[in-house]
RNA sequence: GGGCUUGUAGCUCAGUCGGUAGAGCGCACCGCUGAUAACGGUGAGGUCACAGGUUCAAGUCCUGUCAGGCCCA
């Protein structure tokens, strides 16, 4: 059946209609349907036209500032959830700081130098083949030339971010973001590795660092991604040089020893790195074995021995002796392979020697562990410890140099694994090898693995000691530490706390910062080389060439001689050259070919935009992904701890990461663009969704919860859009006086309730808990609101006179909380806040100047209901479940009243519960026709036979034929003006 | 493998000092038809991931296991 078959319902009941047109009913612009795809558009447009983050500054010169730093995105790509959820977060706390007075100012930054844009840049010239143009230039033009086209690359996604991230309604000073290619931003990161200089923190050594081979450069923690891998585990046996002493160690009776020579089995899962052993490692404290395998004597951890004998298939274990790892140290042993020493006159007997260190475990292999200290950090300190040379034969694309035997070199690694395996298996010396899959380190950009290479890298150091203003001198780590401190009053705050643990785990552990990288995009190390190859590196220096990027840029660096460079430096006057080199030439120097890990230039951001910009440091807030406690949130404490002897913020906020709907990693491939989620749900509710989220943790994203999310904003719309609605009529200046408002009145209930609302939510803004500003508003909006309040004073708002006195102190009551509610919803829903805020004022669409966003929260009004409130809305609770029962059946003790406004209600009042209170406001707030006071129980009375006003629908005992010829009560009959 | 962290109703989350398990959404049912592609009411729903332990008493404290997340090796 179609609806144009059935009979019209308006004809149906005329009589039922008959005073509509006497009724003040809602009225208002504010749409149901909220249109967000063009209307937040249109809000955008209205605000930049206005002005409103200068206006804001302006307004603001004289507030208590909050200064609160933004974090630079990577110049890549475009926005993608991660970015939506922690760009909303800080706009969330932006704006709820503005609106509560605070002047917060918001620089957006972007992080454009690096690796992924090189790379990504690097590629586009291959398959362009403009890659051809380089061919005929040297080292630094060819860079330059390469700079030019990053730069371009950064500009066009910082273009687009910004536009994606305006169009999210963040408030920020995007006429003028911070990004770290401007001259002026270079020269405030050089200047920060200038203090680092002075304190003495920066160092040049040879070091094994996270190197990539696909990019021959080193390697930031941050710039690893741990992927499975396939690799080869082998045990390998090293002879020992003489037998006696391994046979002295183990307390072995000369009649009782073999003649047999025997080894140290040692086990690693990267062959490759044998060529480079200088030494094997042996805990002191643990027991190891002298043991026959299969025929071979060996020595091995004796709570390892089953294990390794069941791994090799072995059949034959026989245990001869056992003693402490202690006595095997000093043992000599011979390469498998090596004949010859690579260096170093502590080898002169081509041995090399067992040495006892701490990172030697019984959890895997055999207890003896391989060490090269030009390939791993804890070899490296070993070799350091004992004197070893750093010994690396790797060269920097991945193949052996000429120091190692033939058959190895230019041979690329990953091949010589194999290739080393079979010469062990050859000549005897693999005990087992064993393909298996394990986590491990590859480069973020090229996906390839990395390996430990030494190179000659600059350095930060974390433990190198330093004073800041003649103060106590302490190392980077320990002043670190205290900063993040509980038992330091100027400790940095953490939301949630257990950041501050995580943060501190990291600080605790981190090695030094290797802060050089091969490549051409980025901010160059200002080192220059003598003839002679020496490092040059002073403060003095590097302030000079500092000034030099804030005038020109770093591109200068590219296409200026050192003459150029240096011309306002002094060498004879530099205090840190040492005497020697007083008076070098300038033009013998040579420019340094590093540049800075992007990490250090992020982490120096607090000094550009901050202290610089806006003058204001610390910064009141760092707000980021839970990444950053590695990235961010560390490099910056390190640079300005370095730099000024303080941290960079005095608080701490972490978000966790967006997974999928079964808690899983999101897949990067996944979903909709982010242009897609706005025009498919509006960016409002994007913002209500994310002020929902419990953020510590990580957050589930999938349509459904974008679809509750725009169903609960539809609900706050819609209340809104009655209270714009019941507005209609209402000017300020039928306003009356907030304080004449009656404490026993429902009003004076509503405002006292919107009062507490307003100290909860910004309480929860204070705090950065969102969700509790979202979940009390969301609650304040249907309960008080929608299913209370408005519910109640619809009678009044609809069948009063317009002008009575009871309902335009009513709508005075709601235009305060219609106005204030605007206000704090403001942070979460802008566009919509800022579209009621001006519904309420009728501001025209040319109208610029009416705008939420320039307002402060309203102070409270400032009424005390009465205080037997509480006690009458539980009263409320049971009246209410009586009518419910009443409505029901006879035989499950019902009345079958079928509306509410065929009831009376007779409520007790105990101890004067309700003595004073109005009853139209109590049987407005039940919803029934009357509301009596008596003794005892709640009783409920059917009055479904008596008259029933046409206009109000109430049946209140007043209710009779007027002169109009309707049956009206008396407060219709008075509205109405018939006798 | 290590650090930090999460696991409570179908879903998203509260749960304070250890003392009878809470909300919203969804669902079911009912009402209203003057907020109407709205609005209101009522109800059902839980072995608090699992296994031990401490305790008169454990979602909460301790140990371990399982399954996720971020970071690291």
């Amino acid at each position: 059946m179609t609806e144009s078959t059935q009979p019209k319902p308006d004809k149906a009941k005329p009589d039922k209609n008959k005073y509509r047109q006497s009724l003040n009913l809602p009225q208002t612009d504010f749409p149901m349907r909220a249109g967000l795809v063009t209307n937040e558009p249109a809000s955008v447009e209205r605000w930049q036209k206005a002005g409103v983050y200068q206006k804001l500054r302006e307004q603001r010169q004289d507030a208590p500032d909050f200064a609160f730093h933004d974090g630079p995105p990577y110049a890549n790509g475009s926005i993608h959830l991660g970015h939506l959820t922690n760009k909303t977060l800080k706009d969330l706390v932006v704006r709820s700081q503005t609106m509560m007075g605070r002047d917060c100012p918001f620089v957006p930054g972007w992080d454009c130098h690096g690796l992924p844009i090189e790379h990504k840049v690097m590629g586009e010239l291959v398959k362009s083949k403009k890659i051809k143009e380089l061919d005929g230039l040297d080292a630094w033009e060819r860079r330059a030339k390469v700079r030019a086209e990053c730069e371009q690359y950064a500009r066009t996604y910082v273009d687009l971010q910004t536009s994606q991230m305006i169009r999210l309604l963040t408030l920020a000073d995007y006429e003028h973001p911070y990004l770290t290619i401007q001259p002026g931003f270079e020269k405030a990161v050089t200047e920060v590795l200038a203090d680092l200089c002075e304190r003495g923190l920066v160092y040049r050594a040879l070091k094994p660092v996270h190197w990539s081979i696909a990019n021959e450069t080193a390697l930031a923690e941050a710039e690893l991604e741990y992927m499975d891998r396939e690799d080869i585990s082998v045990f390998v046996d090293f002879e020992a040089a003489d037998k006696e002493k391994v046979y002295d160690a183990f307390g072995i009776p000369d009649a009782e020893r073999p003649g047999q020579t025997p080894s140290f089995m040692i086990w690693t899962t990267t062959p490759w790195t044998l060529p480079a052993n200088l030494a094997v490692a042996v805990g002191a404290k643990f027991e190891y074995v002298l043991a026959r395998i299969d025929g071979n004597l060996t020595v091995v951890a004796e709570a390892l021995l089953n294990t390794v004998a069941k791994m090799g298939k072995a059949e034959d274990v026989h245990v001869l002796a056992k003693t402490a790892g202690s006595a095997l140290v000093g043992l000599k042993y011979r390469h498998p392979f090596l004949q010859y020493t690579p260096g170093g006159e502590e080898c002169a007997d081509k041995c090399w020697t067992v040495y006892d260190a701490e990172y030697v475990t019984l959890d895997d292999g055999t207890g003896l562990v391989h060490t090269a200290p030009g390939h791993g950090a804890e070899d490296y300190e070993t070799g350091k410890r004992v004197g070893l040379p750093i010994y690396c034969p790797v060269k920097g694309d991945g193949t052996y140099d000429d120091t190692t035997p033939q058959w190895l070199q230019d041979q690329h690694i990953w091949k010589a694994n194999e290739a080393i395996t079979e010469r062990l298996r050859e000549s005897g010396h693999l005990f087992h090898s064993a393909k298996f899959m394990h986590s491990y380190p590859h480069d973020w950009r090229s996906k390839t693995p990395v390996i430990f290479r030494s190179t000659e890298q600059w350095f930060v150091s974390i433990d190198g000691t330093f004073t800041v203003d003649g103060d106590e001198k302490k190392s980077l780590r320990d002043r670190s530490l205290w900063s993040v401190d509980q038992e330091n009053p100027e400790s940095v705050n953490f939301v949630p706390a257990w950041a501050r643990n995580r943060l501190r785990g990291m600080l605790d552990s981190r090695p030094d910062w290797c802060i050089s990288r091969q490549r051409a995009w980025g901010l160059p190390i200002p080192a220059f080389h003598t003839e002679n190859g020496s490092a040059v590196l002073t403060p003095t220096l590097v302030r000079e060439v500092a000034t030099v990027f804030g005038e020109r840029g770093s591109d200068a660096w590219f296409t200026e001689t050192p003459e150029q460079l240096l011309a306002g430096w002094d060498a004879g006057n530099d205090p840190d050259l040492p005497d020697e080199l007083k008076n070098l030439s300038k033009s013998k120097l040579r420019k340094g070919e590093d540049i800075l890990d992007v990490w250090f230039e992020s982490g120096a951001t607090w000094n550009a935009v901050m202290r610089h910009r806006l003058g204001v440091f610390p910064s009141e807030l760092y707000l980021e992904g839970s990444d950053q406690h590695r990235g961010w949130f560390q490099s910056s404490l390190a640079c300005a701890i370095a730099s000024t002897g303080k941290p960079p913020y005095k608080a701490v906020v972490t978000h966790g990461f967006m997974v999928d709907k079964d808690g899983q990693k999101l897949s990067k491939s996944r979903g909709d663009t982010i242009e897609a989620l706005f025009t498919k749900y509006g960016c409002d509710v994007l913002r209500w969704w994310v002020a929902s989220l419990s953020y510590e943790n990580d957050a589930k994203v999938d349509d459904e919860f974008f679809a509750i999310a725009g169903e609960a904003y539809r609900k706050v719309r819609n209340t809104l859009r009655f209270m714009l609605g019941n507005l209609g009529d209402f000017n300020p200046n039928d306003a009356v006086d907030l304080r004449s408002v009656e404490p026993t009145s429902i009003d004076a209930w509503a405002l006292s309730k919107f009062d507490a609302l307003t100290k909860d939510v910004l309480a929860a803004y204070e705090k950065y808990e969102f969700r509790v500003a979202h979940a009390k508003l969301y609650a304040f909006c249907n309960d008080t609101m929608s299913a209370v309040y408005l519910a109640a004073i619809k009678d009044r708002l609809y069948c009063d006179k317009p002008g009575n006195a009871r309902r335009r102190r009513t709508q005075t009551v709601l235009h305060h909380i219609t106005d204030g509610l605007c206000r704090l919803l403001a942070p979460i829903v802008p566009h919509t806040a800022d579209e009621a805020f001006r519904a309420l004022r009728r501001a025209p669409a040319d109208d610029i100047d009416t705008c939420v966003h320039l307002k402060t929260v309203l102070p409270a009004s400032g009424i005390v209901a009465d205080e037997r409130w509480a006690r009458v809305m539980d009263l409320r609770d049971k009246a209410l479940a009586a009518i419910e029962l009443a409505r029901g059946p006879a035989d499950k003790g019902g009345m079958d009243i079928d509306n509410p406004l065929d009831a009376w209600v007779t409520l007790p009042s105990p101890e004067g519960l309700i003595d004073g209170f109005d009853p139209v406001d109590l049987a407005d707030l039940l919803g029934v026709s009357k509301v009596e006071v008596g003794q005892g129980e709640i009783a409920v009375t059917d009055h479904g036979s008596d008259p029933r006003c046409e206009r109000s629908w109430k049946r209140d005992g007043t209710v009779k034929e007027r002169s109009d010829g309707g049956m009206l009560s008396n407060r219709d009959a008075e509205a109405l003006g018939v006798a």
